[in-house]
This record gives C-alpha cells, sequence and structure tokens, in this order.
DNA sequence: ATAGTTACAGAACAATATGTATGTTATCAT
DNA sequence: ATGATAACATACATATTGTTCTGTAACTAT
C-alpha cells in the first residue's frame, strides 16, 4: 500500500477516534472528520464512500487484529478440553485489552451497536463450535445468549470497568455462562 | 391533552414505525418522517425539537405502559420468593408482548442500541432489589450481566423468535442466568 | 535518472436537510 | 359564541453531502 494512502487512512482513523470521545457517532459529520483529519473533501471520499463506511472498516481492521490467530489459523483447534478454552477467550481478551483506548473511544455514543454486531459476528464463529446441548432450552437461544454475553462484557470491562484483567474477566464470564 | 395534538403525535410516531422497518434510524431524515406523517414542518418542530427527541418520547411511552406497574405501583413488593419473582419476569414479558410490532420496527435498524439502553435503565430497577450476593464476582459485573441478559433476551425474542410464549421465556432466561 | 502512475489539495457545484420565523386558517375547550 | 391554541403554508439562512474538475506532489518500476 502507498506511504500515502496509509497515512491519509491513518490520520482519518485518528481523526475519528478522537471526535467520538466526544461526540455521538450520529451527531458527527463527514466535514467535521475531514477538518480533524485536516485533509481534502475529495480525498476522504477517495478512501471511504460514507461514514458508515469508515466505521466498518475501522472495526474490521480491530476485529482482524483480535481474530485473526483465533479464527483463521487455528481453525483445526478443538476445545473439547476446558481449560484450553478458557485459555482461547482470555486470549482473545488480551488483544481486545491492546486496543483499549480506541474501542472506549467508539463505545461513547450510539456506534457502539455497530461494533458490538461485527464483535458478534466474529464470536459467533469461537462459540457455535464450543456450545454444548442442553434439551430444556434451544440452541439458538443458548448461543444468542453466550455471544451476547460475551460481548456486554467486553462493553463493560471496556467502559468502565478496565481495572480488571484479562484474566479476571474471563473468569467472571466463564462461571456466569452456561457454555 | 387537545385532540389535535394527539392526532399530529400519534401520525408522527406512527410515521416513524413505519419508516423505520425499511431504514436505519441514523439514515432517517426528519423531512421523510414529515413527509410519512403528512404534516407541516413546523409542525413537527412543535412537538419534538431533534429526531432524538422523537425516538426517546417514543420508548418513554412505551416503557410507562410495560413497567409502570411492575415499578411505580408495587414498589413495596419484595420478590424474595423465587416464584413470584418469575411471576414478575413473565409479567413483564407479557407486556412487551403486547408492543410487539412496535418493537419489531424498533429494532430493525442501529437505533435499537437507543431503545435498549432505555429498557435497561428501567430493568436496573428491577433487578437491583432482586440480586443475591456471590463473594466471587463483583455484584456490579453481575447486576450487568443480568440486565443485558434480559434486555438480549427480549431482542433475540421480538426480532427472530416470536414464536414463544412469555413463559417459554421466562423459562429460558432464568435458567441461563444466575441471579 | 526518468517516465508513467497514483494520491492529494483546492475549488466549485447542485441537491438536500436543518432549524427558525412569518402570518393565516382551522379546531378546540368552555 | 369566543378566546386560545394547534396546525398550516411559505420562506429563509445555513450547513452538509457527494461529485467533478484541474494542477501539483509523491511514489514506483525500469
Amino acid at each position: 500500500m502507498d506511504r500515502r494512502q496509509r497515512k491519509t487512512r491513518n490520520a482519518i482513523f485518528q481523526a475519528f477516534t478522537r471526535l467520538l470521545e466526544r461526540k455521538t457517532y450520529s451527531a458527527l459529520t463527514v466535514q467535521e472528520i475531514i477538518d480533524e483529519a485536516d485533509i481534502s473533501r475529495s480525498t476522504f471520499y477517495a478512501h471511504f464512500e460514507t461514514k458508515d463506511e469508515l466505521l466498518k472498516a475501522m472495526c474490521t481492521d480491530i476485529f482482524h487484529h483480535v481474530f485473526s490467530n483465533e479464527i483463521i489459523s487455528e481453525e483445526h483447534h478443538d476445545f473439547s478440553d476446558k481449560d484450553s478454552f478458557q485459555d482461547h477467550i482470555t486470549h482473545i481478551l488480551c488483544h481486545l485489552q491492546e486496543k483499549q483506548q480506541t474501542i472506549k473511544g467508539i463505545f461513547s455514543g450510539e456506534c457502539g451497536e455497530i461494533f458490538m454486531r461485527y464483535l458478534k459476528e466474529y464470536l459467533y464463529q469461537v462459540f457455535d463450535r464450543q456450545l454444548t446441548d442442553r434439551e430444556d432450552i434451544p440452541r439458538a437461544y443458548r448461543l444468542n445468549h453466550a455471544v451476547s454475553s460475551f460481548a456486554e462484557t467486553v462493553r463493560w470491562w471496556s467502559k468502565e470497568h478496565s481495572e480488571y484483567s484479562p484474566d479476571e474477566i474471563g473468569r467472571f464470564y466463564l462461571e456466569s455462562v452456561d457454555i
């Protein structure tokens, strides 16, 4: 990728992150992002068609970093062993912690919803293979519950309780949800 | 309240609900709501200052209906009895089912996030009094987990699995979450 | 080093949305 | 019946959006 493109893309991402700390996503205009990133109008539209595309691209970047080694390269793993699944969870949480600053910004404001949606898409892949069977509750419900609870755990952790370690958060989650 | 005001307010709510079924909240403009409701521009702004205020008002209307008999008039109840808390949950779910059509519309699109936020505000009041204590997990985490899981259960139910009864949904929830 | 390619800046553009203010007409409550 | 008030049509300044154009600077491959 051209260095100029990288620089511009980065400038946009950073401006976007900064702005999200003080304004909600929907209240944010493309014009403000352009001004904050200090680039030309035409340059922005050369990179992203809309504000939504920008958010999508940023989420994809983050999750690719967080999940690439989890889903893609370890597809052959099975986590039938409970401890190894716990490690798996902790591993994901550690990656998320690295991106904490950015994620915290995204969560302020209602665009957190879009972030959560993308997060859940990845989580479905992780949990679908792991979920055990129970006869009294539909599998679809339990999968949704496991995924949603994990995503909400991440939100809770990032927004208000960053003082906990990935290990602790993983334990809270696994003791609260029946996988 | 003046009959004319009621009629206009209703027209706006219905137009809003209809539009949310085919467009996302952020992509929706005030102009479109005005056109769909078939009212004058100035009339809309006489009722609501912004699009956000409109959504807020609609959520408040719904939750006042759902929770009024739960929180406000039954504040003296305690649900130390497990069965009575189950009834409580089922009661809330029944009320939500009545508003199902509207809620389903609200959930389509990212404004579901705002709806969820308001829903959770009410739920915090319900669950805060009910939650038991556990030493190994912070109360704040468990409260957030109970509330989020219930809200996600409602979302799951409304969006994709309306075939289940309030009783069943209440059972799924209570068997999945440790209150 | 040079030639060809690509990205950026700056400016202008029409189209649309926003929020407010005006005076007029219709409807309401009593 | 009448005073109060909600809704109406219209117009307005302002801002945002997305596109297009041209000239310039930075990069890449040979």
